[in-house]
DNA sequence: GAGTGGTCTAGACCACTGT
DNA sequence: CAGTGGTCTAGACCACTCC
């Protein structure tokens, strides 16, 4: 695209405006912008469609098949129809104490001791991850398995899902709470998004058959190239 | 809040590096600004959780109710625990032929008659509409009642789901894709969001039993006040 | 009429990129 | 080095609201 003190000169507007209307390209996550560079027009990207309500049922029907076929594929493989050679995966893991946001999350109490994972997945493709997620579990739940204490092991072949069950945990069901927000300015640049471009921000929480919390955790995603499908099926009247 | 000549003055900044940071509140939604009058700092709204999962298999329940009880409460009480008082409820009928992109979105041919109804809900407390809603119906498939092709008998006790059922219309499942994008200028008036605020936009794509798309609504919530709340409830592996 | 937010101009300096 | 986007200043006019 042209530079803005060309589109300034060319259109009789000031630089100011010029940049103003391409500061409402960038929301639309339509332009990038590149310091000492220029600025281009966004390849119209294909948006991510994750298809969570049936991913958590296909992840919880994996735990039960066999490890190489557990490796074979991940969820965010399934969600993309990406092959795992076109992702790239990164985990960390640390543990913190529990705040109060994340106390309520568990009905635990504030202070207590928790597992926390920090996940990205970028497509080798695009330099920028799909998602953030920041996945929180209470260590005395995961403690019996010291493999899941750390990353080495990740990533794991079956997924969270499989990782609780080696620790006896079934989940009953998975809430889902999706907001939008602006970016904060770390997660802007994690996310190679333009500041102004919204994110979706998920909150999941997954209870086990037993109606406890076992797992919360936050899930960012990049605004402009990503969509949630949810699927409600209803019971019927008569049969 | 100060004006914007007033804490340029006092901060010893310019009006516009002021003004500046002032869009970033506003992005936030934390600030409006009224032309004319100044700038205010929002009252920390609430925001409203939308339970889509259980919200949709309440309103088929309920279809099968006599009508007194139907007409106690519709969907977004349901939702927001606000009484039918509390609400303003707007619906609007006209009839167009479906573009291309309803016509994928039916797998009907491009031209066909749809029956465009379009809805907005508000907090008598609040000035602004708590979402948006445009649905559409093959006219075809509903033409049978002809009460259903004009605005006079909404709100229908009942709702959607109802509407369909008097025309032998079972629904089987939803689908909801979930996107954030920045909000239309008119979007952005009706919803009473700054500028820069994203909106949340749901497609809803409902199925009847027979695997037929009988309705598509695109749905516009404001992003700075509102969750999306979705429940999976996973099968167990054992009983 | 005074004050507000919205819009615009003209010009400046900076850090960064490419060659 | 020249050119880019990012940031900032100082000043202008407008439509609007409130008194």
């Amino acid at each position: 695209m042209p530079g803005d003190t060309e589109l300034a000169a060319s259109s009789g507007l000031s630089r100011s405006s010029v940049r103003n209307a391409i500061r409402q390209l960038r929301e639309w996550g339509l332009v990038r912008a590149e310091p000492g560079r220029g600025t281009y027009v966004r390849e119209p990207r294909q948006r991510i469609r994750r298809r969570t309500t049936e991913r958590y049922q296909w992840e919880k029907d994996r735990v039960l098949r066999d490890e190489a076929e557990r490796r074979r594929t991940g969820g965010t493989e399934h969600d993309t129809g990406l092959t795992v050679d076109d992702l790239t995966f990164h985990a960390e893991y640390s543990q913190v104490e529990a705040d109060q946001d994340m106390a309520a999350a568990f009905g635990l109490p504030v202070g207590t001791l928790l597992l926390r994972r920090t996940y990205w997945t970028s497509s080798r493709h695009e330099t920028a991850p799909l998602s953030l997620s920041y996945s929180y579990l209470p260590y005395d739940y995961v403690k019996a398995n010291t493999q899941l204490l750390s990353a080495d092991h990740e990533p794991w072949p079956g997924g969270t899902q499989h990782q609780l069950f080696t620790v006896g945990i079934e989940l009953d069901r998975i809430e889902e709470v999706v907001r939008a927000r602006p970016p904060l300015p770390d997660e802007a640049e994690l996310l190679d998004i333009e500041p102004g471009v919204a994110v979706l921000d998920v909150r999941k929480t997954s209870y086990d058959t037993t109606d406890r919390v076992v797992e919360v955790a936050d899930i960012v995603f990049p605004g402009d190239r990503t969509e949630l499908c949810f699927t409600t099926t209803l019971r019927r009247w008569h049969r």
